[in-house]
DNA sequence: GTCTATAATAAGATAGAC
DNA sequence: GTCTATCTTATTATAGAC
């Protein structure tokens, strides 16, 4: 590993360019040269280092989110110790998001650029991108599943599944930053980027739906 | 207007091809020549009826989007006829998806396709395509906007547009056909493509959250 | 209006010197 | 590991015959 002035090596240097331009513009209009380019380096070096576009994505996710899967686990695991008789919707909801602000607020880890990196791969129209995913993020899917299967026993485990599908696509939508806020030509909803204020009106808005009537009239 | 073989003329034999690989490959992705050879007219037809690829995203989406935009407005108009001292936020919810629902059985409105086009274009990352939507849609949510205010009066203005956004962004996750199912690797939700299916289990959790306690401890 | 042919450009990937 | 130079292939868009 050989490092330049600012103290990255190249790779490191690849990924953090790479990982911003992709939450900007997405995979097909990110091209290699804009990349090299912000990152400094030359453009052989990305297939040097990393063997295609394709394989750098991955990279650029899968730098950060072994480690953030871990967090949301250990999260979990010690809010089940706190209340070994069971959690309430609300502390599932709350335990998920903790580790997404903590990560929200530490540039170093991404910050809120691979928060937004998240949401975006389930938008992203390539499958080989999408299906990354499922293989990268289950491990946490079905232990917050568990939880809410447990906290919800009067649903049956679709009706959850179902829920749990509506609760995660209301929460990457909302961190995004796709701004469907600017859909409402007033009251652009101040603070709509800053993911504590976020998080702060998501909570009662997702905990309700999924602890709905399991079927209103 | 000259005529081919099956009934359509050229135009829409583009719009109707372009339609479908937009969905399927995102804006980028899609190249005219694809668009082309699967509406089997010529290359250079596309930059003679449209001028550009940004074009003709816009008419693709602009064809359909103005008489659905009308009966979406016309639903709500009736649905307060009908209940002129004020709207549950169920009925509005109802009202504003059952536009989606018969548009979603109506191939010759686009079907399906165009609701997954129009939850997809939300995730664009083109700051141009993205950008037409508050054009093109904002009446719609300022009118639904306007019912959802009178019925929660108890919420501030702001609080109806941060819930407004979540409702429609998970609404718009639903139908886009993205399978964040999928990413729950047992209990594959069944129907989850089905938007009569979608509907039935997205309505109970948008109304919870858009009701949901202003502010839970 | 529709076609062929092509211009102009940009893309991802690689070979080979250093 | 890093560079220059280039290959190969794709793209959007257009010019001009019919």
């Amino acid at each position: 590993m050989s490092f330049t002035d600012n103290g990255k090596d190249t790779a490191t240097r690849i990924l953090d360019a790479a990982e911003v331009l992709f939450v900007e513009h997405g995979f097909e209009a990110t091209s290699l040269r804009m990349i090299t380019q912000r990152a400094a380096v030359n453009l052989a070096a990305v297939n040097y280092h990393f063997g295609s576009k394709e394989v750098l994505f991955q990279g650029v996710i899968s730098r950060r989110l072994a480690p953030y899967n871990q967090e949301c686990i250990e999260e979990l695991r010690q809010a089940l110790i706190d209340a070994p008789h069971g959690l309430s919707v609300d502390s599932i909801v709350a335990a998920y998001l903790r580790p997404a602000i903590r990560l929200a607020k530490d540039p170093a880890r991404g910050g809120i650029i691979f928060i937004r990196l998240m949401s975006r791969v389930f938008a992203e129209p390539h499958d080989s991108l999408r299906d990354m995913l499922p293989r990268l993020y289950s491990d946490v899917l079905e232990a917050y599943r568990a939880a809410l299967v447990k906290a919800l026993p009067h649903l049956g485990s679709h009706e959850v599944s179902w829920r749990l599908q509506f609760a995660m696509g209301t929460i990457f939508y909302a961190f995004a930053g796709n701004d469907v806020a600017r859909l409402l030509s007033q009251n652009n909803v101040p603070g709509a980027r800053d993911p504590q204020e976020i998080v702060k009106h998501l909570v009662p808005f997702v905990v309700a739906g999924l602890t709905a009537p399991n079927r209103p009239a």
